[in-house]
DNA sequence: ATTTTTTTATGACTCAAATCATTTTAAATG
DNA sequence: CATTTAAAATGATTTGAGTCATAAAAAAAT
């Protein structure tokens, strides 16, 4: 039994705004609202596994959230994060498959479920929204393969450190200036395809470059040019 | 200057019945063909080459194609093959951005142009279209992100096994019962994402291990269950 | 047919990064 | 607060696969 408490109306919801559902007609929205059924899950706690069927899609409310591959060896690789207004489940639903990857809560989350037929409907009657799926499908293509050609091609070193802006981007820094994220190395591993203790000693290494900061699982980027000029983003 | 020769015609192009335009309209299909332009490309030509801009997709009607990246030192990593019936540079279009990707003819190619303009018309009158269209990117992310994860944690070994299970069910068989295609070492290698020296090794190895046969550029598969077991598909 | 160029094949060597083994530190848990 | 468990750090060692060098074979060009 999932917890009851206060769920969030898709109507206020400021996550919404910001994805692919911001141009749902009031009717749709309310529809969603009525359909919709939220859960809290605590970290650690998986919200889809792989190979399962999708009954739906997800929307994040609030909380951070990693989708992986477990291969041979158990061992997980990163395929996308999501945070606050992420939809996470389309890219299955839509092919009509089982689930390819896990999504599994790395801090706290809010998350509303989506049934299937709710989702397929807007998707029948709104081509907006159809246009929106299109193109974030077609973004995640563009990033997996870019991943892809990065993993084939450039040595550890290069990709930690694009990891490492790219989190930056993508959870932006908190008070301290710190990315706004606390990830263990072991998911820094999984993200940039390498071993734990490599990214380690990698980190380590960025750290005596005084290109970065470290306080626990704190990363603080202090020299962003030569992380970038590390990553080899420009040659 | 392109050269001029007969247009296939939509109506009749077995290529379209295959792929995503197979439910189009008769009047769709009519206003396809004449607006399409088809050209003969030769071995080696590039059909877009990776930072220009689309302005429309292409639409394969013989030949075969590899889509590819360049990375750092002007090495290949192959994304996609594309044989008749294939569809091409809609990833780009859609999200708007310029290529990611240069397309480049391994065998001389028939290749139809379709604007822009008539592409967007189309996904925005026929809801049929979209859907395949949003079927075709998800199918192409799943692939992405599932070579993704082999190529972290998987051996070049079992990556190669792979790529030759998936040359076989690309371009299937020929008369001789080799994989219907002549693709040389490198081109294996960056599909594989390995050096082209490695490639050429393990495809020795193979053919000790009677799992392959090599005649030149031809490859025999002869034994599909071993090949699949070195995939490590099961475990 | 002969030369040139490209592709395939092999051997020798190097090195980046994985693995294995401990230790240290930090975070949960009773 | 002590105790257990997990995460991070570091060192030592191994190895898969890349690089470099050269030769053989095949294709392409003249």
């Amino acid at each position: 039994m999932k917890p009851q408490f206060e769920h969030p109306t898709c109507d206020e919801c400021r996550s919404r705004l910001g994805n692919v559902f911001c141009s749902l007609t009031n009717a749709q929205v309310n529809e969603m609202d009525s359909e919709k059924n939220c859960s809290i899950y605590k970290k650690g706690q998986i919200i889809f596994n792989e190979g399962n069927k999708p009954a739906g899609v997800f929307c994040v409310n609030k909380g951070k959230i990693k989708i992986y591959q477990t291969g041979e060896e158990g061992k997980e690789q990163i395929l996308r994060l999501a945070k606050e207004g992420d939809v996470l489940g389309y890219r299955s639903l839509i092919s009509g498959e089982a689930y390819s990857g896990t999504a599994a809560v790395m801090e706290d989350a809010t998350v509303c479920f989506i049934p299937k037929r709710t989702f397929f409907d807007f998707l029948h009657t709104n081509s907006d929204l159809s246009t929106k799926m299109m193109q974030l499908l077609s973004h995640d293509l563009k990033e997996a393969e870019a991943r892809l050609t990065g993993l084939a091609q450039k040595p550890v070193r290069e990709r930690m450190a694009e990891a490492l802006l790219m989190l930056l981007e993508f959870y932006g820094t908190d008070k301290e200036g710190s990315i706004n994220a606390a990830i263990s190395r072991e998911d820094i591993a999984n993200i940039v395809g390498t071993a734990t203790e490599t990214t380690i000693r990698i980190l380590s290494d960025f750290k005596t470059e005084k290109l970065i900061e470290l306080l626990g699982k704190k990363i603080k980027i202090v020299n962003h040019q030569g992380l970038i000029k590390t990553a080899h983003i420009y040659d």
